[in-house]
DNA sequence: AGCACGCCGACT
DNA sequence: GTCGGCGTGCTC
């Protein structure tokens, strides 16, 4: 693979160098350069720190404003390739952006610490060349084992034990009668590496074109920049993205692509080998130890032609960047809300740029402010507009809860009943998609109206009948559900109140008894492989009725499905959440997207007691363009992002008084600026999680005023005491 | 993140 | 009289 050599900068050899340490501190630290080493900015270094010693990156000229007699000396360099400008830059432009130290970006991208120790050589074992020792006594396993190296490849002990099923005392005895060799190997095995050469599947017109724009984008040297491929659920946006994949690897360059949710890779990996004859490096917080090192080496060396991962693999080593794809671009995913508080689609645009390559966000339903930076012209964009395979889009119609006569502890409309009872009828699958897992959102006591919450947490205990518990969606509290209410002690009084998928999957099975049924939720479905298996079960037609939470929005091809009921179109729309009205129109048109593809159309049927709402409207009216247009319009004249900023500060702690005093604080101190609005603080929507109360304070600030300088000099004013931890959430997604 | 320092309850 | 709880503060 051809490499740019990576860019350094001077050695210097003498003198004192800023060392950031992948630790929570505010800057960098200032070292010495011992002589006779000489070290170079990005270089991986060992540096004295405490009482230990830590592995940091020479990030830069010494700030030269501590004491030099407190200086201590840079400890070696390691033996790693150095840490690229562009993700140098990124990762001091996130810190920034964020509010949050660099170090604790750094450590996101020194997530893999044994990644710098030096390459532990393997040994591995061949059959020495023919003929056989004399003398040597046969057995059986030793049978076994020179027939397993017959082909005289080395193998390693892990193999062989799989392989020939003999244990290491078998191999220690034939390599001391000589007729095994122990083979040093290395363990940088690179990873496959895609044929971008190879055919890939036959593609539409329409998607030829895109693909040809796409692949020009990206073969131009030096190209970069942010373009949209925006189209329409089932016309095939994998494929042509992947030709833009195969242009940046014919460049010899390194493409990185984030998937929003990494359970649902199974069916994109199987597409992805089919198209390159090779899998990509598979990145995420589920993949063993020394698989990471490896791969993160790899990476490193420029080894690792394409990377699909979640959004932590934003911030691995590359060595040669051609290409970055964000798919579902639009996925509340990529925002990370714990620790550092990021969203990887922003951080890939400066990732993209820092690197000088081209950016693809993928979508079908664009967030908002991408669809608004390619208005103003700062995004590229192209467009698939038809489906795949001549399927029309579904036909979308409210059903008015209003009007429907409702049972009690019903939630299938008469409408949606007899809709569905037809399709069951004429051979066809059905989906009821209701955002809620679980059986029942609350406990209540018919006696004393008591309600079974979380005592960690503001919030009900769900009700999960088949894990026979309740449990807090919020911190992981789980409890037997009581017999009596433990409040009153009345018995047989607790009832459950709401649907959640398990409860709808029994009104289900009772209104369709011949309907086999597949229930999805996280609850049921551990892990990407058991998504897999029920949805090849469900293509096979083993099922007529399926019912889930958003796991079944995303992306899965379910051929023989041609109705879709949503349950609760409103549940998204409660809570007064900024983005609300946006991520329902996103969530709800691509769950309708399931419906009807191949050679039959498609109907979605949407429970709503608000049939006149904006996002019911659009939805009906499948006009993604007018919906996006007038929430743009709404946003603008709000002055909201992204045509406002804002930030969040949450304030939280175990004592109560605390926090409201620290949130009243900050009140206090906050910048009186025009432009500038801060409100709160006020408890925060979910006012306590996991023991923590929570107050919160919104900044609301024009565009044109860059709010991190001025949250810095306020937070400094206010800093927090007593056990209160603050936070800052710049471009806040969740206002919960 | 570690690790030390530092001030208040149950043990040898 | 000490061992030890984890709150606060520092690390070039």
């Amino acid at each position: 693979m051809a490499l740019d050599p990576v860019r350094t900068g001077p050695r210097i050899g003498a003198g004192r160098v800023a060392v950031l340490v992948p630790l929570p501190l505010a800057g960098t630290y200032d070292y010495t350069v011992p002589p006779g080493l000489s070290v170079a900015h990005g270089q991986f270094v060992l540096v004295p720190l405490g009482g230990r010693t830590v592995a940091g990156v020479v990030w830069g000229a010494a700030e030269d404003a501590i004491d030099p007699s407190r200086l201590r000396a840079i400890d070696s360099v390691l033996d790693a390739p150095p840490m690229t400008r562009d993700l140098r830059e990124t990762i001091a432009w996130t810190a920034a952006y964020t509010l949050s130290p660099p170090g604790a970006l750094l450590r996101m991208a020194m997530s893999v610490p044994e990644a710098l120790d030096p390459p532990r050589p393997e040994t591995a074992y061949a059959r020495r060349p023919e003929p056989l020792p004399d003398g040597l006594r046969m057995t059986e396993a030793r049978g076994r084992l020179l027939r397993f190296l017959a082909d005289g490849e080395p193998k390693r002990m892990r193999e062989i034990g799989g392989g020939a099923g003999v244990g290491p005392s078998v191999v220690r005895g034939l390599v001391a009668a000589g007729a095994v060799a122990p083979v040093s190997l290395s363990s940088e095995t690179p990873p496959p590496v895609p044929d971008w050469r190879r055919r890939g599947a036959t593609l539409t017109t329409s998607q030829e074109t895109a693909a040809a724009r796409l692949r020009a984008l990206v073969a131009a040297p030096g190209a970069h920049g942010v373009t949209l491929l925006d189209g329409v659920t089932g016309s095939g946006k994998t494929e042509v993205y992947f030709e833009a994949i195969a242009a940046a690897l014919a460049r010899g360059r390194q493409v990185l692509v984030l998937l929003p949710e990494i359970a649902l890779t199974v069916d994109w990996l199987r597409r992805f080998s089919d198209r390159f004859g090779a899998p990509p490096a598979l990145w995420h917080s589920d993949i063993s130890r020394p698989a990471r090192r490896a791969l993160w080496r790899a990476v490193a060396r420029g080894e690792a032609p394409v990377v699909v991962g979640a959004r932590s693999a934003l911030f691995l080593p590359f060595r040669s960047l051609g290409l970055i794809v964000v798919d579902e671009e639009h996925d509340a995913g990529y925002k990370q809300e714990e620790g550092v508080v990021y969203n990887a689609r922003d951080i890939a645009v400066v990732r993209a740029r820092n690197a000088g390559c081209r950016l693809l966000l993928s979508s079908a339903t664009p967030s908002l402010e991408t669809v608004v930076n390619v208005g103003r012209g700062r995004y590229g964009s192209v467009r698939l507009a038809e489906r795949f395979g001549s399927a029309g889009a579904a036909s979308v119609s409210a059903v008015d809860m209003r009007a429907e006569a409702q049972a009690p502890r019903s939630w299938l409309s008469p409408s949606l009943r007899s809709a569905a009872r037809q399709a069951l009828d004429e051979g066809r699958q059905v989906l009821f998609f209701l955002n809620r897992r679980g059986y029942a959102p609350l406990t209540l006591c018919r006696g004393c109206g008591h309600r079974m919450s979380c005592p960690n947490c503001a919030a009900w205990l769900v009700d999960h009948r088949l894990a026979e518990r309740l449990q807090c969606h919020h911190c992981g509290h789980r409890e037997a559900r009581p017999a009596d209410c433990p409040q009153c002690g009345a018995t047989d009084s607790l009832v459950a109140c709401g649907p959640g998928v398990e409860r709808l999957s029994e009104e289900a099975a009772a209104a369709f008894p011949d309907a086999r049924i597949a229930l999805m939720s996280s609850d049921t479905l551990r892990g990407p492989q058991a998504i897999d298996r029920l949805l090849a079960e469900i293509r096979a037609r083993d099922y007529d009725l399926i019912i889930g939470t958003q796991l079944v929005a995303k992306g899965h091809d379910f051929p023989h499905l041609t109705l879709v009921g949503v349950i609760d179109a409103d549940l998204g729309l409660e809570g007064g959440d900024l983005r609300a009205a946006e991520r329902s129109f996103q969530l709800l048109h691509q769950v309708a997207g399931r419906a009807g593809r191949a050679a039959f159309p498609g109907r979605a049927l949407v429970q709503t007691y608000d049939p006149d709402h904006p996002v019911m409207r659009a939805l009906i009216a499948g006009d993604r363009d007018g919906f996006v247009a007038a929430e743009t319009r709404a946003r603008r004249a709000a002055g909201m992002p992204p045509f406002g900023r804002l930030a969040a500060i949450v304030v939280s702690g175990r004592r109560l008084e605390a926090v409201a005093e620290a949130g009243r604080a900050l009140a206090r101190a906050a910048p009186r600026q025009e432009g500038l609005l801060v409100l709160g603080p006020a408890p925060a929507p979910l006012a306590l999680v996991r023991g923590r109360h929570r107050h919160r304070l919104l900044v609301k600030a024009r565009s044109d005023i860059r709010i991190q300088p001025l949250l810095t000099a306020w937070l400094r004013e206010a800093p927090a005491r007593g056990g209160v931890r603050i936070q800052v959430d710049i471009d806040p997604y969740s206002f919960l």
